[in-house]
DNA sequence: CATGAATGAGCCTTCATTCAT
DNA sequence: AATGAATGAAGGCTCATTCAT
């Protein structure tokens, strides 16, 4: 949460030279340096030579913390992934009628594919070379899974195969993506509209 | 069309023919080998000699016939879209009962998501990073929709928002390459329950 | 000595005890380890840190101790050569008979080579290109030389030219490196009869 | 044998620039800068650009070549033995009193080392710390064991063990690096006097 | 005395691109 | 039109060494 918030605002000059601390501050400021340098430039626009630097780092300390950037993006891409679903978590805990909530989770998902679509593609990117990057994938989507079952079986909801929470999973996513990306704007898609229909899509499921 | 079915046949041997030919035939052969080289190491994955190479030319040929990969990835792109929408269309224009043709198209976009898995996702790799490809991306989503609209006109379907034919297609396409990227079968969901409801979404839409 | 003892069982746990101790302590911890490490994978091969750890230290303690790597390494090797010409030293006063005296000398002289063969080549790679390797080098050449002419002498032996002496040292180091290397199994060469002749001409020499 | 010319004299300055030729001569041309780099500042101490560099082209043209750094020391150190045997058979084929010819050896040697010794030396570094090396210097003595057989029997010496061969060799080899690194001048030894102790060596051996 | 996080120069290697032929 | 040797900027990564604690 407080990850999120760190990354969120960008840093342009690095910083006054961080102190020699603990190394899961260390570890934890080249993730988030690297988090918003892998959003803005994507995977392989990011050099870890950079990262180490935007985080106030020597271009070594980088490799002290992790093996390869592999490694950073990985990691950092585990924290985005729990950070969000944490915030889709806490939206719902927060109750409310169930058209309210479904709006508040879409809005959310939308918030977060817009702060972080530069990562999210080039986390797709990787996904489809390499073999490591699928399997973390993979498990993401499952806790995804398991984490929305478990939501819509807590609210009493209808019950459901797990292929239409997966549609649901991949439409959101999808959506979310193109909004983000502009691509909707640019298409003259009214975001408003687009929302609208995920909203209900995400009631009705959940409901 | 053409381009289709050459791409399909993965070339092993290098040089088919070096030839020194007619301009389009080499530019045609270098896009079809980029093509098939994307699609399997991705554009970051691969190098502009390897593609002259595999084309049965020599380095400096590419830079002949494109001013950089870019280039070629852009235009290997269009062909691909260009060859998919014709294919849907001409499924739609054999005719038949609508769930049929639903089911057509529905099978007809998982099959190009297989073959083409790479190349999609570096093409969206790119399209979040490059404002080039960013545009070309664009002006084809926009044929594309033109062309659902077209088709449901043509068959005299509901009447429609944009934003429901982007939904379809956006979802069509999300879980074409769920599919065809094998994340559907890691989870364990049945491709075949998520191709009916396909099917079922696309039948609503055109019908 | 007791160093030749402690290099030649090797230790598997990193720190067998940090203690804040006397220097000259940690110092000869620090040259045991590194001994240890630079005949396992050579000069260029170790690196400081490591040696620190393997001693049971922090990196920076290294540099308390020792100016650079190239210190650690010409003081192991002074050791390395004491600790030799001790043990030939001790084996000529134990006495019997010439010809067993020498096939001790020789097999000493052997099992050290075999012992510290990565040591040696590392030496030799420095000596080649580092002057001050060069100098220490010399100096135990020369300290072996002395030692070889009274060993001679003591046991009034025939007098010969210091160019008869250094040919036996240069043989016996090169044949030394030769077995200890596996050069010699490696060729079909019998190690038994290399040492055959290395021992006669030892005891020719200093009968 | 041009080789060995060609290398002799070290050049300083990079040449005018090599005209893009044939493969041959640029990978040509880059073994000999290396093996005169190698020479001078060790495997070490050489690095790739500079080889390069040296050899009058830009630090990639060297991959284009050479797989790595490995590839043209061994490479380097191939076309050094070849050339050096090559020699000593040359040497051999002129006849003359057998006295006289074990002094062209010896001579031939001992310039060989003195040219090479700095490349000697990172070949017994490499030798020690790596397998691959380790298996090209084990073809290249038996080759020489091979070779100074058959001259032996072809001057009708009398029947000998390997042993005997390799011991010659060894020796040599050892005396050769004392003289050429200066060892043996350092060392107040007379250069003159360990020659000549060689030449007898050869003598009986090949006599 | 000891720590260990941090440094940063520098090496190895890749690859998009050029250009003389 | 095609060649293919050559380029060289740039990125990944290592490791000897420092320094604030």
């Amino acid at each position: 949460m407080c990850y999120a918030a760190a990354v969120a605002m960008p840093r342009r000059s690095p910083r006054p030279r961080p102190a020699r601390g603990a190394p899961e501050e260390t570890r934890a400021r080249l993730v988030e340096a690297a988090a918003r340098i892998f959003n803005q430039v994507g995977y392989h626009g990011t050099d870890s030579n950079r990262i180490a630097h935007a985080a106030g780092y020597a271009a070594g300390t980088f490799y002290k913390h992790f093996a390869d950037k592999h490694e950073v993006f990985l990691e950092a891409w585990e924290a985005w992934v729990t950070a969000e679903w944490a915030a889709v978590d806490a939206a719902l805990a927060e109750g409310g009628a169930a058209h309210a909530r479904a709006a508040r989770i879409v809005e959310l998902v939308l918030e977060w594919h817009r702060r972080w679509r530069g990562f999210r593609a080039s986390m797709q990117a990787l996904v489809a070379t390499d073999a490591e990057a699928r399997r973390v994938h993979r498990a993401q989507r499952r806790r995804q899974l398991r984490l929305l079952r478990a939501l819509r079986e807590r609210d009493g909801g209808a019950p459901r195969e797990v292929e239409d929470d997966a549609l649901l999973l991949f439409t959101l996513e999808r959506i979310g993506d193109a909004i983000a990306q502009g691509e909707a704007r640019a298409l003259g898609l009214s975001e408003r509209a687009l929302a609208a229909r995920l909203a209900a899509m995400v009631e009705r499921q959940l409901g």
